[in-house]
DNA sequence: ATGCAGTCCTGTAAGC
DNA sequence: TGCTTACAGGACTGCA
């Protein structure tokens, strides 16, 4: 039954879509969405953070979707005539390609009824996502403009990296889910990748070494590439009718573990608030000293 | 300029 | 049992 394959990321107190998310969606949804046209959609009466102005529901009547992709975070979808949706799902956000007469759920927000009796929906528990219409190139790359999105992990270089670091003072966690220096990591993938680079989520981003600075760039990309492979981190609360949710959730190290002992040193792991997130880190392979990997292990 | 806290929003769960 | 409170956090605003 692949045409009720569903992409959702239902979200609770301990999960968000992150780049690997966002991704996941994106690759479940092309082949359902690529060459059906728009016939109409239809708006709930709650505000979104990106709001849907009703006065995009006749502009999109009659295009057609040529592409799905994404940047960091935010899905774009390509229509005809140079038009395109911009979504962002926020901490809860759905983008489901489902069946028309599919059960409609709770805090559904957007139906775009498509083409072969299909539709395309946006649901938002929490209302920190949302869909904008655009029309031309120019729209969208301003739009992009005004949130200054950093460069993905595996496409920052390496010297603006560090430099950037050497640059702020601020705590290095705060710095990795500030999407105007990196983009695409959230609060579980930040953690994740200080881990696996065996640096303190409080240290000051100017205290890391080159070295250390390298590997954190490195591990970045690699727990994001990871958990793409395994589509996504999923904790609880998955709605999807395919069984489709993600399987990453099983291979975090540290986020979420508080109180667990790290599977690498054995030491538990401890929680602490940075930039008001919540950080999670083991005192054993992540230690607050420079250059110095807990207890001079040595790390995989 | 820089970096922090506050804001939005709802469901879940802990605490009394 | 039922209420209140705290917490989850992506992107943005406003303040120090």
């Amino acid at each position: 039954m692949p045409w009720i394959m569903m992409a959702e990321f239902v979200r609770d107190s301990s999960s968000m879509p992150e780049l690997p998310e966002v991704e996941t969606v994106v690759r479940d949804l092309r082949p359902l969405l690529v060459g059906r046209v728009l016939l109409d959609v239809s708006n709930g009466a709650k505000r979104l953070r990106y709001p849907w102005k009703p006065t995009w529901n006749r502009r999109i009547r009659g295009l057609s979707v040529e592409a799905i992709g994404r940047r960091a975070k935010f899905i774009i979808v390509g229509l005809t005539q140079d038009a395109s949706l911009l979504i962002h799902l926020g901490m809860t956000g759905q983008l489901t390609c489902v069946p028309d007469d599919e059960i409609v759920a709770d805090h559904l927000h957007l139906r775009f009824r498509l083409s072969g009796g299909f539709e395309l929906r946006y649901r938002d528990i929490r209302r920190f996502g949302g869909v904008e219409f655009h029309t031309g190139q120019a729209s969208l790359e301003k739009r992009f403009e005004s949130v200054a999105l950093g460069p993905e992990p595996w496409l920052m270089d390496g010297d603006n990296w560090v430099a950037s670091l050497m640059a702020s003072s601020r705590a290095i966690k705060s710095l990795l889910i500030d999407q105007s220096t990196i983009s695409g990591l959230g609060n579980i993938y930040a953690d994740e990748a200080l881990h696996r680079a065996g640096i303190h989520p409080a240290r000051q981003a100017k205290s890391l070494t080159r070295p250390e600075s390298t590997a954190l760039l490195q591990a970045a990309g690699c727990v994001m590439e990871e958990a793409i492979a395994g589509r996504g981190t999923t904790l609880r609360d998955y709605v999807g009718g395919s069984g489709l949710g993600g399987t990453h959730q099983h291979s975090l190290a540290v986020y979420g573990r508080e109180g667990e002992p790290c599977s690498r040193c054995g030491l538990i792991i401890i929680r602490i608030m940075i930039a008001g997130r919540s950080s999670h880190f083991c005192p054993g392979c992540q230690s607050q000293d420079i250059g110095k990997r807990g207890g001079n292990r040595v790390l995989p």
